[in-house]
DNA sequence: CGCGTAATTATGCAAGTGTATAATTTCTCC
DNA sequence: GGAGAAATTATACACTTGCATAATTACGCG
């Protein structure tokens, strides 16, 4: 009946952060943001409470440096697959791919936008993240549009092409917010294909057939 | 210095229970469930806590009831405007209206929404809700389409309307949820426009031009 | 008017919260 | 292999939380 101290093994400090961000983004995910106590990540992340005070000068700034690490990955997800694709049409089409597709489509990556939303609304620091990472995206979707419609030979006009990005934005974070939602709703593959349909026929392009080189 | 016992006034019960539910939904919307207090709901509805007991069994009751009356009324907000309407494209505008226009645009509807998901998840009781309600919502968006599209003399077989009550579906929410992310970024009516287009452009109906009754 | 009952307030409690600080252990470097 | 420093654990504290229960007050009804 001896209570030994608890044995432990030294890391380095960025695996220690990273242990522990994502010990946060799990709980953040299944019990909100307030319900991820310190207590509690830190047996996620198998380690004492006292070691994240270490790390992190408050639980308000793990939290946000977890939000952030969360909106990289996203982006990273997102914009990977197609980065490197040639035509604009065949990006275009990636990009709608990697939005529709695990693991950006996933029931935990819904828990955590809504869990984050609150404090992303509040807090200065996430709201910028937030709303860079959103500039960003929409932007960038723009800019694909922009260029597949050139390609096609029917280049529109900024106005025009402002509406374009926000509709196919919104029918790619509908079906990202569906299909996160009820999991279980959507065949294999239906998302992708309701999402490429949506998107040609918003832009008028088809994104289907195949490109001639 | 006379420390005297708080004054009061006697509600009927449909009065208090009411007055609660909107003091929590407001707290919900601006903290989250878990920072939305019995103490901090009581004090937003000039009550002492001990009250909220004595109308609700615990917490957890009064969060699930203030989710249905929120669900109630939204599901009011958007349907109420055109359920008189007359042609079947009319009252798929009014739709698109309603569900892109205020109150049911508005930061503190998707902060509620973001608020409730994870109890939404986790609570049976409250799922349950929640598919009801959605289910209500596409079906009714899959009717509305299905004649809209008979009416224009291009009937759709079962599975395609099914997509496109999704599609049209996704816009809509992804539009909702970025004109109540961002109240700023569009311009008066922007939301609308765009959602009647891209309706239109999704299901091939001309939604702008009118009836010749 | 006064009595009873239910609405309301007041108080208390045990569990959980974030954070501060002290005690210990692991590991690097000479 | 031992000393010093940093990583990690352990403990404590003040505060908040939901809930239970007792004490009071308002108001309808005779």
């Amino acid at each position: 009946m001896t209570d030994e101290r608890r044995k432990f093994k030294r890391e380095s400090a960025e695996a220690r952060k990273e242990a522990l961000i994502l010990a946060t983004l799990e709980l953040v995910a299944e019990n909100g943001v307030r319900g991820a106590t310190v207590r509690g990540i830190a047996q996620r992340a198998d380690v004492t409470q006292g070691l994240i005070r270490h790390y992190f000068s408050s639980k308000e700034e793990l939290i946000i440096s977890a939000y952030e690490h969360h909106m990289n990955q996203m982006t990273d997800l997102t914009f990977a697959p197609g980065a490197a694709a040639g035509s604009a049409r065949a990006r275009l089409r990636a990009f709608v791919d990697g939005s529709l597709t695990p693991p950006v489509v996933d029931p935990r990556a819904l828990a955590l936008w809504a869990s984050f939303l609150n404090k992303v609304q509040n807090d200065p620091q996430m709201k910028e993240t937030h709303q860079r990472t959103y500039a960003y995206f929409r932007d960038r979707l723009e800019a694909l549009i922009a260029a597949a419609l050139e390609e096609a030979g029917r280049p529109a006009p900024a106005a025009r092409l402002r509406q374009l990005a926000i509709a196919c934005n919104a029918v790619i974070d509908g079906l990202w917010l569906e299909g996160g939602a009820l999991p279980d709703a959507f065949a294999q593959g239906e998302l992708v294909e309701i999402g490429r349909q949506s998107v040609a026929a918003i832009t008028g392009l088809d994104l289907e057939q195949e490109a001639e080189t």
